[in-house]
DNA sequence: TCCATCATGTAAACAGTTACATGATTGC
DNA sequence: GCAATCATGTAACTGTTTACATGATGGA
């Protein structure tokens, strides 16, 4: 009974929440996530899948009223049993560690960059971030009504994106004590324009 | 010239960083890092760094004053040409999008859990990242006279996992309204103890 | 009927982990 | 001189990405 991946338990739960499923139905959540961590290659899903069938963690059955051959998956007790393990405590350690930000590993090596670089990063990065956080605000909105879960993944996305913009004003403010307090700013070039 | 992963871009910045060093140099800075992203496995490094070093990224030479059969590596001109890249703007996309957080993946699976385990992963989560929060407050206090940047990447850490435990709290709230506000409680069971 | 795209995969290449092996060095 | 551990790998296994292939379905 070997330990569940991230991938593998996040399918079983996904095939949990969904009912009986086809992994393509699987595949369209990863890719609808707004979390770059899921791929939702089909070369990842689709073996995946046969491999939790062969381990007794889901059970399949043919899809009726069409002529395609992918099967409809569905928790097995025993997939049931695995997943509860996987997610209830206690918590594999790593879980609770730091992380990970490419933003923040970057950061680590700013000595190779030249002051307009590193300004050009910290701008560009402020204004992603804020894209980004504006599309999990409109997710929020549109699953007002959803799970009661769902609310709150949402939710520690947008208190992870906004912890995030906050480290980069101070990062901007440490790269250049006059300017960094405001909002991001645009381009110097652009400021007159 | 292929895009460098992060760990092959973190390979070259540590190299970078510490001048001609080994790979075994460059293996113990992963394995000292407070983040569980970074395994600084050996099968991992040392196959790596000699990908690097085929590729024109690297160079190296031999150590002297030792009968040790490892080399040294240094930063080759390309190698700083391609770091300067991997790190400058433009930025990847996906580097700016949701951080991936074990946690949160778990809680969107919590329909298959008790109410009372419910309650034991949030209390045990929140546990557990106090201890983290307090352990990279130690890492920040170490590095009061590190590089510039040292300090803000330990910065970063420590703001994300606050922002982990704001959440946290928020989670507890919405699982038991009346207890959720104050900091983690003991287990009902501890609480006379 | 034909085209777009949905749905279902597969094969090769590659990266990373685990587990093992072994020589060099240091401390006693 | 011996033990511990430092330093340097290697081999097998596993999982994932990339890129391709192809049949089904629905709409023009």
């Amino acid at each position: 009974m070997r330990q569940l991946s991230e991938l593998e338990g996040a399918v079983l739960g996904i095939i949990g929440l969904e009912g009986p499923c086809t992994a393509y139905a699987v595949r369209a959540r990863f890719l609808a996530s707004p979390s770059p961590q899921w791929s939702g290659s089909a070369g990842a899903i689709y073996p995946l899948v046969e491999r939790l069938e062969r381990r007794g963690l889901l059970s399949s059955k043919a899809q009726k009223g069409t002529r395609r051959k992918g099967r409809l998956y569905a928790l097995a007790p025993a997939g049931r049993r695995t997943l509860r393990a996987w997610l209830a405590p206690p918590l594999p350690g790593w879980a609770l560690g730091v992380p990970p930000d490419p933003l923040r590993t970057r950061l680590g090596f700013f000595h190779v960059l030249s002051p307009g670089e590193r300004q050009a990063f910290v701008q560009e990065a402020r204004e992603g971030v804020s894209l980004q956080i504006r599309a999990i605000r409109e997710d929020l909105k549109s699953c007002r009504d959803a799970a009661p879960w769902r609310r709150l993944v949402a939710r520690g996305a947008l208190a992870s994106l906004k912890a995030r913009q906050a480290w980069l004003r101070e990062v901007a403010a440490a790269l250049d004590p006059a300017a960094g307090a405001g909002r991001p700013r645009r381009r110097r070039s652009a400021r007159h324009g």
